[in-house]
RNA sequence: GGACCCGUAGCUCAGCUGGAUAGAGCGUUGCCCUCCGAAGGCAAAGGUCGCGCGUUCGAAUCGCGCCGGGUCCGCCA
């Protein structure tokens, strides 16, 4: 079941709302909210209701602020309610109340803060998606973080979630793999030629040289001996081998990036294959739904203006009719010689999904493909044909890798771009995963490796991880002293907490509090960085609650002449744990139980 | 030329979908360990929220126009 505070005290303030203004309809109701105040001054809660209210029923804000606030002022749950600013209502909660949600985060476990207001509905994330032609760089690694955790904060927010890997493994680029490899299986036997005849003699050029294909090559060797080549380890006619080796090819990549997600522990349920869908007839399904409401049409595109290319010049081709679903031109979906864009298997991708029982999809794309965005929204409004089918994109701007104050060039061709197992191997997947979700996804980044590197206090995952081993250390003092009682959170989940009355305490027990609500807010935003902050903002009220009590000893956790002040600390520290362990959970972080 | 993203403290970034006196870390300055873990805490200094109009009780947040940075713009995916 889930548990919100804020929503609780929403009903309150719209049960009074309700019975002091009948004439209050559902519209302007839905919009009263009861938010978290910025300023301790003003209380724990704030609602908007008299402002909202107030043209509607023609009154004066105050005037309606100043009889809620005497209404909810009488209700045993609040200590305070008072009219203040422009028309709040600012709320302070009996201490009881928030002494409740102790207990209740006690009960709930690593479960607290799961909502229900996804109410079960089917979404599709689709993360990741790197072409298979070869280990994820740290480019990739962001979508891939912030497309797990937003699946997982969407499990936790009620949503029934799948995961999806879509391999483009269709087009140009798995052939331009497959002659790499043929290069590197030529090498491996030992051929005469050189890397530039080879370039030269292929049509794809040599355009991906690292090292990684070479393993991928020498399978090839063991598996088939020179059966491949040509005479005296020639170039052989494609036709006799380029199928199988870019199958080999791609197998062996999609092999080396699942090992980097697990690496990165990132999990995904479903891995569509391009090629396959296509093989299945997924695109003439999508091309007969458009088709079915004539949008798709023979035409020619103007150029780009001011920037029209060299070669540009006028070629038929298949349209499809964006500009009628908010697209600001209509976009081809066959390219003049009659094959297939990216953009029409992408929209049989989309039209499957949604053949699969999916009306609410997520895309995690990188920032290079935002200029895409429009188009496929367009086509899956047409796909839904009226249907209520959403696609939300969320993009991924690009992540500046510094070193020495500097940034790294990321360079494929030269082989400089920095491959993301390197990158956990020195700082671990954790950090990784926390540093990624401490941005605002569409904002660009820089990850500093040396910080990152260096696991200082700059590092804010150990900020919070440090949090959570200190919860964990005094929980572990407290199972060594017997007067103390069982230290179990069920059994702390019934200790007497009258006794936690300091600001500090109350000021972390609201965060606590606030947990099952930024877990709402969150996933209805689509942003998963927010719980990294979040967290980090707890972690910071319980160090200043710690450090409090080494200038006042009556607030130390243990107290040996003290049991049950003692006990009403440590549920509140169980419970921080839990908070800290429930948000690291939907980040896909571990936590820690000490820091040595 | 057009589309999309960004512009908030010296630097890196939050800002709860329009709320009250705009916040944090790093850096700078000064404090706090005979006391549960100092990888921590407290305090000070630092801002015309890129600029200008507009929308309304109220704008960093929404709209329009500029300026600056980024990503893109048919036959790559």
């Amino acid at each position: 079941m889930s548990h919100n505070i804020f929503t609780a005290l929403r009903r309150l303030v719209l049960a009074e709302m309700a019975r002091l203004f009948p004439a209050l309809d559902a519209e302007v109701q839905a919009r009263i909210e009861v938010s978290p105040t910025r300023e301790a001054a003003h209380g724990d809660m704030a609602t908007n209701a008299a402002l909202i209210a107030a043209k509607p029923l023609g009154r004066a804000p105050r005037e309606i602020a100043t009889a809620l606030a005497a209404a909810l002022a009488a209700l045993p749950d609040i200590a305070k309610a008072e009219p203040a600013g422009p028309g709040f209502v600012n709320l302070t909660l009996a201490d009881p109340v928030w002494h409740a949600e102790i207990a209740a985060i006690l009960r709930a476990g690593e479960a607290f803060g799961a909502s229900a207001m996804g109410q079960g509905r089917r979404v599709n994330v689709e993360y990741v998606s790197a072409n298979p032609t070869g280990p994820l760089t740290v480019g990739h690694c962001r979508g891939a973080v912030v497309g797990d955790a937003l699946a997982s904060l969407l499990a936790k927010a009620g949503y029934d979630v799948t995961r999806e890997y879509y391999i483009n493994d269709a087009g140009a680029q798995v052939t331009a793999l497959a002659w790499s490899v043929y290069w590197r299986y030529l090498q491996a036997l030992g051929t005469q030629l050189t890397e530039e005849d080879f370039a030269a003699a292929t049509p794809t050029g040599l355009q991906y040289p690292g090292d990684y294909l070479i393993p991928v090559a020498e399978a090839l060797v063991a598996a088939h001996g020179d059966a491949l080549a040509g005479p005296g380890l020639s170039i052989a006619p494609a036709g006799a081998w380029l199928d199988m080796v870019r199958r080999h090819a791609i197998e062996a990549m999609m092999a080396l990036i699942r090992d980097d997600l697990a690496a990165l522990n990132v999990r995904q349920d479903v891995f569509t294959s391009e090629a396959a869908l296509i093989a299945a007839g997924g695109v003439e399904r999508a091309e007969a739904i458009l088709r079915g409401q004539d949008l798709l049409y023979e035409g020619v595109l103007e150029p780009p203006k001011g920037k029209t290319p060299e070669d540009w010049e006028p070629r038929e081709q298949t349209l499809f009719r964006a500009t009628g679903f908010g697209d600001d031109v209509d976009r081809p979906v066959r390219k003049s010689d009659g094959s297939n864009t990216y953009f029409f298997n992408d929209i049989a991708n989309h039209a499957d999904k949604m053949a699969r029982g999916f009306d609410t999809m997520i895309d995690v794309w990188g920032a290079d493909h935002g200029g895409y965005v429009k188009r496929m929204q367009a086509a899956v409004k047409a796909l839904a044909a009226g249907r209520d089918a959403s696609l939300d994109i969320v993009l991924c701007q690009i992540v500046r890798v510094m070193k020495d104050g500097t940034p790294m060039r990321m360079s494929k061709r030269a082989g400089t771009y920095i491959e993301l197992r390197d990158l956990i191997d020195a700082v671990g997947s954790d950090v990784v995963r926390f540093i990624m979700l401490m941005r605002k996804s569409d904002a660009q980044m820089e990850f500093d490796l040396d910080a990152a590197v260096a696991q200082t206090r700059e590092n804010p995952v150990f900020y919070v991880q440090y949090a959570h081993a200190r919860c964990r250390s005094v929980l572990r003092a407290a199972a060594e002293l017997p007067e103390l009682g069982d230290t179990a959170d069920a059994a702390l989940a019934e200790a007497a907490l009258a006794g936690l009355t300091a600001p500090e305490e109350l000021t972390l027990v609201r965060r606590l509090a606030a947990w099952p609500r930024l877990v709402e807010s969150a996933a209805q935003a689509r942003e998963p960085h927010r719980i990294g902050f979040f967290l980090y903002d707890l972690a910071g009220d319980f160090h200043a609650l710690w450090n409090a009590g080494r200038a006042d000893a009556t607030l130390r956790f243990i107290q040996a002449d003290a049991i049950e002040a003692s006990r009403a600390r440590l549920a509140l520290v169980a419970a921080t744990a839990m908070v800290i362990r429930s948000g690291l959970a939907v980040m896909g972080v571990a936590p820690v139980e000490e820091m040595r």
